[in-house]
DNA sequence: CGGCGTATTCAAAGCGCTTTCAACCGGTCG
DNA sequence: CGACCGGTTGAAAGCGCTTTGAATACGCCG
């Protein structure tokens, strides 16, 4: 069924249909009902192209999808995806994803924008210099960025506390009693993990302890770096009483190291992880329940859709739209006082 | 840069820029070189809303995406959109993620096909009757499914021998004396999960062993799952003296129940699980390092895009595409003999 | 009663491509 | 020498929608 057809059926002209149907104010009341009624019946539905050339609109928005480096192809991701998607639904907006082989990110950005195939895009886990940025800029193609770069910080954006959390959870821990605490951080090029390190560091800093870089280390958020990293810290001497963890799935590992060196989380060592929220990893369904600093990414997915929906209509201006989300710190079991020995 | 004024630039029509442009043949060599060149300088991109609606092909390919199930929302399901992605990217084919709330995903699907927003759509882990193949069939909209159906298979689809795969691993296991085995499997909702619970019991009815149904458990495939039905199973007596698990997120809760128990994996149970090769989940890091059965999740993806296109390019027909791949079988260290006792 | 504002509808002109269909230009063939 | 042909190019007609500009009808005012 076509807008021809739908018109030509009732007897009216395309231009009234169109009217009708998108809500413009100059169709009489009994028409558009008379439309309406009909577009259900015979189920029509715009053909999206069409729409999108004679708008100019593309009804989409976009993310680049690397292919080869797993930086974003984590459980993380998802729940972003569908926090987006639950936004999006509402005005039938879709998600484009371009898949790229990364170093080839900037032309699948300039490929989408110049062929006008979305409104806006998504710029995910940025680093802290992020050359995507000031290519987007020049492009002229709106852009939310979920995170934040170094700086400046003159694009929209909109990220979470991470320094404030690790600075919060590490001071819980120092008010605990414990000195010796390691930090398992994602990549520090990325600012997030950057922005971790120096809440750390700035909460040991207050407290006046000193960091033992033995008991730095990063790397990418699986249940591996988690495991090896934790064995590592467990091997120095005097071993570290408390961690703090970037994910939960690298919590996951690393309370596999601590079981198979013997040690009881909670009593032994404490820990504290941050959580996205992530269906399938629960730290209160985890024995002994894990202590967190919680953000739901799906959330800040919802919000980052609707975002970038007031930055296409022209509600917003870019650089209006900061914002900085609290991280709560929830304290469960598996954090505890500091061991005497 | 549109059509009009890169033509009028090289002082030639639209037309045979365009065939240009598109490799078509009647265009003189030396014009079409000049025409490359010039597209190269400008940047020109055609403009995809407006190729779509001269050609009616919509250059992209349609995933419905649940925003509150969970179902797809797993580390499986990126890691596949990444195998989709790396053959789309070849040629410049996008995927549409529609989100849809579940219980609304018939009238997404139908939105996607009348609005032809995309060429084609993927189904992934179809339900053992699942009402969306018939739909897409009557829709007329060109679809692969990732897995299949109960029956019939009329339709196109690709799928990993589950069957085959928990046959072996059981009889791996059965070989190696244990007759007490534990089944861990995904939600039997889903074909795959119940041709794995088919291959399971099979195995074990080749061996004269009669099954326990109270070391069948199913459930979403998450870490918390694992565990629980790990800890369950492992207050059974006799205990299982091995176990068949369904994912590799499951086997991570599995393995923490096996220590809590204080017992050591490989040696007083064996544990082989179903690895859809993560790179974040990798069974070689794992202490002991994890008998799996394999097969990627992403290759599957890639080829799933590969006949995807076959479809839409209508070299295939729909129904003569039917791809079963074996699963292979990896013995690591968390098999070994049965203990006697 | 003529003029005018308001409400409603429509014809037609795009949006930027692709794709017929026609035209043109040597060159070839009978 | 004219018909014909392969190679090459272009004008124009869509694709299915939105939107501008104009037309029509009606009621109201002076």
């Amino acid at each position: 069924m076509r807008l021809k057809e739908l018109a030509s059926h009732l007897g009216l002209s395309q231009t009234t249909v169109s009217r009708a149907l998108n809500g413009y104010p100059e169709v009489n009341a009994e028409t558009r009902q008379r439309v309406l009624d009909a577009a259900r019946r015979y189920d029509y539905r715009p053909n999206a192209s069409a729409r999108r050339l004679a708008t100019g609109r593309a009804g989409a928005i976009g993310i680049v999808l690397p292919t080869d480096r797993n930086m974003l192809l984590d459980p993380h991701y998802v729940e972003f995806q569908a926090g987006l998607g639950e936004r999006l639904m509402k005005d039938e907006i879709d998600i484009v994803l371009s898949p790229s082989r990364s170093g080839d990110e900037m032309a699948t950005y300039r490929r989408m924008a110049v062929s006008s195939r979305v409104d806006a895009v998504i710029l995910s886990s940025p680093a802290v210099d992020d050359p995507r940025v000031a290519l987007l800029t020049e492009l002229g193609l709106p852009f939310v960025v979920h995170g934040r770069t170094g700086s400046p910080l003159d694009y929209a954006w909109l990220d979470i506390d991470n320094e404030g959390a690790f600075r919060h959870a590490a001071k819980h821990l120092l008010d605990l009693g414990h000195r010796r605490i390691g930090l398992i951080n994602g990549e520090t090029r990325h600012n997030f993990a950057l922005d971790r390190d120096r809440g750390f560091r700035a909460a040991l800093a207050a407290h006046g302890v000193e960091v033992d870089e033995r008991l730095v280390a990063e790397g990418v958020m699986s249940d591996e770096t988690g495991y090896r990293i934790t064995a590592r810290f467990l091997a120095e001497r005097p071993r570290p009483t408390a961690l703090l963890v970037s994910s939960m799935m690298m919590s996951l590992g690393a309370l596999r190291a601590i079981r198979a060196a013997g040690l009881e989380l909670g009593r032994d060592i404490s820990m504290i992880a941050h959580d996205d929220v992530i269906p399938f990893l629960n730290p209160d369904a985890m024995v002994p329940t894990l202590s967190t600093t919680r953000s739901s990414i799906r959330a800040a997915g919802t919000r980052v859709a609707e975002l970038l929906m007031e930055l296409v209509a022209g509600d917003r201006a870019p650089a209006s739209i900061h914002e900085l989300w609290p991280v709560d710190l929830v304290i469960r079991a598996s954090t505890g006082p500091a061991p005497r020995n």
